[in-house]
DNA sequence: GTAGGGTTAG
């Protein structure tokens, strides 16, 4: 049947698309065959284009490799799998129609569906195809463990994971290193530190991937100096870095202020010839300069940047923080135009930055406009709204909204959510709801108050002249184990100002300069205190201390946007 | 089996 099919093929084609673009893929693929100019990748995609335009014709393609490529039928599926040139989910579709015809279901090519389920966002199918197996009672194995850790992690199941772990503890693992690296990695991604650093201890060879997995897991979890011990351990160990091991570390060091550590490692980026950044300046490389910009409140150079660059929603968000900082919203509205224009106005990060935006600029209708438009509302998206309305003073809008959140969302307040909401309360003199979200906040969500929403409910008590209250909550602070810092202190002080509570507000005072003595705002926040009072003496004292202490005020600054026009940005 | 860029508060 075939040899008589190629027996017309003239010229061989050079290219999948030839293929493709042929009427009769199989004499095609069979002379490329022939001819040994076939790749395997090359025979996925042929086989692939051959279930499209020659369909019911599989059976053969498959029987056609494996007597004339000296593939196995595992083989066959595996290529069929890894074509990168087909559509992808129509080249799983095919092969899960060629996996329910092989009679001998082997284990190989199981666990390479499985791996492909996993590494193509398919976890759900992943699991079910893993329960399957299990049923089975095939001898899984690290193939089949290692991808699943993965499906694990995407669907957020914890249990599923730690059942997987107990049947390779009941199993055994052939390849330890890598099933156990998985392992490391999942639990640190559940924020299960201590049973992530258990496995990492256990395992018997570390090679540099698991070194840097166990790195990284530190750093998800926001224990930078951790991170740097265990790059010093891995140091110690002699197991030669990778670029992976020094983009962690460097992650640290910036998360740390290290800036001398930081350039240490520069140094070793380019003794280790990772230094090849001028000749690949990707997105993450754009993006990554931009939010640098902004962090360091240089807005000239991010809309000189984004002129220079083909932003994608990353950049888009990024320089819409600027905007926001700035108050500039001609510029902000030109980043929402090109956000719709690159079809990027669903993406929930990006409205939450625009919102933000309008937000900052006063225009709390487009805020809500937007708000009532995300298809997907994060937490990020309800603090967002709430704190909208609180900042631009509409309080009562704001506890509606956060009490719509709490009853008709599925997405629980954090702890921004409720410092946006008690500081919406504060400023609209709503104690009483206020109180309500305090309390909230550990009775029915299980979150500890930190300090600054006690600095922020403080201040709330304060401005509503519960003064005795807010000294009574102060004092409640010392028998739990979050302690009243400078910000709690100075909240009080505040509300002694205005409160004219001379015994207390010194207490405060005092406690205030002893926690923080080098912050010059607390002596302008003393000096406003003794002025309220009338003890000029005091306030004369303070001027002294803080030329004593060479101390300068803050310059405060605000933004207004007369014209904007120059800051253009090319659309 | 590992890394790097985005949004919310005071």
């Amino acid at each position: 049947m075939f040899s008589s099919n190629s027996e017309g093929v003239g010229s061989k084609p050079e290219s999948i698309e030839e293929i493709r673009g042929g009427k009769d893929g199989m004499a095609l693929l069979w002379d490329l065959a022939e001819s040994k100019r076939l790749y395997l990748i090359d025979v996925g995609a042929s086989i692939h284009s051959l279930c499209f335009s020659l369909n019911g014709l599989k059976r053969p393609a498959l029987f056609m490799l494996k007597s004339h490529l000296g593939c196995s039928r595992g083989t066959s599926l595996k290529i069929l799998i890894s074509s990168n040139t087909c559509i992808q989910q129509e080249g799983i579709g095919c092969a899960n129609h060629l996996h329910n015809e092989t009679v001998d279901r082997d284990l190989f090519s199981l666990n390479y569906l499985l791996s492909a389920h996993v590494r193509e966002g398919r976890a759900r199918a992943a699991w079910l195809l893993f329960h399957q197996m299990h049923r089975m009672h095939l001898n899984l194995n690290a193939y089949t463990f290692t991808p699943i850790f993965g499906a694990s992690t995407a669907l957020s199941d914890v249990k599923g994971g730690q059942q997987v772990h107990a049947l390779v503890i009941k199993t055994g693992s052939e390849s330890e290193t890598v099933t156990k690296t998985a392992l490391v990695d999942m639990y640190s991604k559940f924020g299960l530190l201590g049973d992530s650093v258990h496995v990492f201890e256990e395992l018997k060879s570390k090679d540099a991937i698991a070194w840097n997995t166990m790195l990284s897991g530190f750093l998800r979890s926001g224990l930078a100096w951790n991170a740097l011990k265990v790059f010093e351990a891995m140091w110690k160990s002699g197991i030669q870095f990778t670029s992976f091991t020094l983009c962690s570390v460097l992650k640290a060091c910036a998360s740390l202020n290290a800036l001398k550590q930081g350039k240490q490692i520069h140094a070793l980026v380019i003794v280790m010839v990772f230094y090849h950044l001028n000749c690949r300046r990707d997105d993450v490389i754009y993006n990554s300069l931009l939010s640098g910009c902004i962090r360091s409140q240089k807005f000239d150079e991010v809309f000189m940047l984004i002129r220079q660059m083909k932003p994608n929603c990353i950049a888009l968000t990024c320089v819409l923080a600027a905007c926001s900082e700035k108050s500039d919203l001609s510029s902000g509205k030109q980043v929402h135009c090109l956000a719709i224009r690159l079809g990027y106005e669903l993406d929930t990060q990006l409205c939450n930055a625009l919102l933000d935006m309008y937000a900052k600029c006063g225009k709390i209708s487009a805020s809500r406009f937007l708000f009532d438009r995300i298809p997907c509302r994060s937490v990020v998206s309800w603090t967002s709204i709430i704190d909208a309305y609180g900042s631009n003073g509409h309080g009562v809008e704001a506890f509606e909204l956060f009490k719509e959140m709490e009853e008709q969302s599925s997405i629980s307040p954090n702890s921004v959510t409720f410092l946006a909401i008690i500081s919406a309360c504060g400023h609209c003199g709503l104690v009483e709801q206020g109180r309500e979200c305090f309390l909230l906040m550990k009775e029915k969500y299980g979150l500890d108050p930190g300090p600054e929403h006690y600095a922020c409910f403080i201040d709330l008590l304060g401005r509503a002249s519960r003064i005795d209250e807010a000294w009574d909550l102060l004092h409640a602070m010392g028998e739990r184990a979050t302690k009243p810092t400078g910000e709690v202190w100075a909240a009080l002080l505040n509300a002694c100002r205005t409160n004219l509570d001379v015994g207390r507000g010194e207490f405060a005072a005092k406690r205030l300069l002893e926690l923080q003595p080098e912050k010059p705002g607390n002596y302008i926040l003393l000096s406003n205190f003794y002025s309220a009072i009338g003890r000029w003496d005091a306030v004369e004292e303070l001027r002294g201390m803080m030329l004593e202490r060479r101390l300068r005020k803050e310059v405060g600054s605000s933004w207004i946007a007369v014209e904007c026009w120059d800051k253009n940005i090319d659309l």
